[in-house]
DNA sequence: TGTTAAATTGTAATCGATTACAATTTGATG
DNA sequence: CATCAAATTGTAATCGATTACAATTTAACA
């Protein structure tokens, strides 16, 4: 391995000249220089960064939690923290969770132990256990989507799920569905309370009974989607209009009623949350709600860098806004 | 920050046995044990990664270097990266290099940089230069997938591109098709050639006359799946067969074919490479290619593991099965 | 040319661990 | 109880950088 005093006897100077030449070469002489990054060359010296870390204190590293990296909404939002992650000097530690607890505390002490400076949190369930809530006070941390803790000891950027609810709901009620059903993902979350919510503010103002027995799910995943409205259109009273709590979950409810030989919108118009990038290309192309996950990520990683550099935060929560995109899955209730 | 010294302080005992106690408990008395334990617990201390990773010259973590995060094939392949690297100690550093090859070389040279023990190149563009050419042969190496230059230095795990290529031409010649068309992605790479010629070998041996003007393409992307659909379209001999070299185009020409009022497979078969856990509920299920992603990942991180800690290789490439998946977007050719 | 301040370079401590080697303690044996 | 080997613990060097402080060189000015 080449290191700094092997370069250094090369070049004919001390270590100490060698380090100052690669991170503030003004403050060696322009034939220093020369003399120094000639024998930098000539050795393939490239600075340890392990070194340099262990001296600075600073990994200029982050982790990022994700529930589930397969899932392309997730990776919008990943695509927003990594570039205000590049353009302030950050390498992104990406750490698939797979809603495994262990797993989670586990790459959340990776900053404890040095190896990362802080933490963004795309899943609701860190911290869960009063360990994790200590660690979580202690270190730089934020979360993009919602956290599960009402006393927020960390910022939190999400979307106004209650609001977004709410839109997608008058879209449905403008097209005369007067029989909605809900298939939701994880239950135990302030997203799902928000949505829910908003749903039920619409139907009530409307005037519109809503039969509990028309939520089902447990996840968000295509599978749960399938399952959803499976159970669903077994229901004496069959809905007209299926909210689907993301995208996923409406391409398996879409699937579903394909194979019963139903058409969409015709007999059911479903709609779901994300504008997940396949969703503009299904058959037929689906109602959903964008979220702006490259800017939250954005917005997240901006947050992050801050706290990690004691920047004082002017605010510590945000919502950013959202859009309706009304597509073919959607719309006027059968008669 | 608590680090060793205060721990060793706390316990009345020697940074060494402090050390020796956490990494070698066998090797201290239980007396010294419960004094340490106690005094770690008391000081919640842990190990700083860096510093123990400067002093023992190992990092444990692996890059792999993704052309696109939001590709759910390149997903199952990291699945089973990550398993294999949990089995083994390694963190995995996740790089989206977005085919640009500047944040290549970035991310390839963290491993000179002791920041990764080695690399795994989901692409195929990386070695490109002859610099990096050379930092290839210097740092451990394995390619999941393929790469692009004939020398290989290092292992390669992939698909039998070529015969993949044969199935899904027998199974559409066995439908009655003759006329065929293909949409190919990125176009200079071994992956490209392998299934051209997979493709033409059974037309050869069928006596199928193949049109060069029916290759479109050069992206593997929903939207270049349009795209080249669209062109397919506007030719005076309509194509009844369409071979898509991954699924995200598939669902792309899927979409421009319904949008044009043509049904699949009724007036056109489609079939795809990769298959993606949508292509299974889209409308209809899309026939492709099942690589075995996971398991490819896996073995690549067996390789990767192999080549750092300097265990001799008994194979440099390997091949792994695929299986054709029969579903309902292809058919009986039209009459 | 001599004096002094500024700019440049070198020496050595430091970051937080690990580990070779030395020192000490323990325990077995006669 | 003395002796010696084995087990345990401590001391200090080390990994590869950075950086405070000291030493030296350069430049400026009288």
């Amino acid at each position: 391995m080449t290191n700094i005093k092997k370069v250094s006897e090369l070049a004919g100077v001390s270590t100490a000249t060698v380090s100052r030449t690669l991170k503030m070469p003004d403050m060696v002489t322009a034939r220093t220089r020369e003399k120094v990054m000639q024998a930098v060359r000539e050795a393939g010296y490239r600075p340890s960064w392990l070194a340099t870390s262990v001296k600075t204190g600073r990994t200029n590293t982050i982790v990022v939690l994700v529930p589930n990296l397969v899932n392309p909404f997730f990776m919008r939002i990943i695509g927003g923290i990594e570039q205000a992650a590049q353009e302030r000097g950050f390498t992104v530690l990406l750490c698939d969770t797979q809603g495994d607890s262990k797993r989670e505390s586990d790459y959340a002490s990776m900053v404890l132990t040095n190896r990362a400076d802080g933490l963004i949190q795309l899943d609701h369930s860190f911290p869960f256990s009063d360990d994790d809530a200590k660690l979580a006070e202690t270190i730089p941390m934020v979360s993009v989507c919602e956290r599960i803790h009402a006393e927020k000891k960390y910022p939190v950027v999400s979307l106004d799920n209650y609001a977004a609810s709410r839109s997608l709901a008058h879209h449905l009620v403008s097209y005369g569905h007067r029989k909605f059903a809900v298939i939701v993902g994880q239950v135990v979350s302030q997203i799902h309370k928000d949505r829910l919510s908003g749903l039920r503010s619409v139907l009530a103002e409307e005037e519109i009974v809503f039969d509990e027995n028309m939520i089902v799910g447990e996840s968000y995943s295509i599978e749960n989607g399938i399952e959803g409205m499976r159970q669903l259109l077994e229901k004496t009273q069959r809905p007209t209009a299926v909210i689907c709590f993301n995208d996923d979950i409406a391409i398996g409810a879409m699937h579903e009623i394909h194979r019963q030989g139903l058409k969409i919108p015709d007999d059911i118009s479903v709609v779901g949350f994300d504008n997940v990038k396949v969703s503009a290309f299904l058959n037929p192309p689906l109602t959903t709600i964008d979220q702006p996950a490259y800017e939250m990520g954005r917005r997240g990683m901006e947050l992050l860098s801050d706290l990690i550099n004691t920047v004082p935060l002017t605010r510590s929560s945000e919502m950013l806004p959202f859009q309706l995109l009304e597509r073919k899955s959607s719309g006027p209730a059968p008669v």
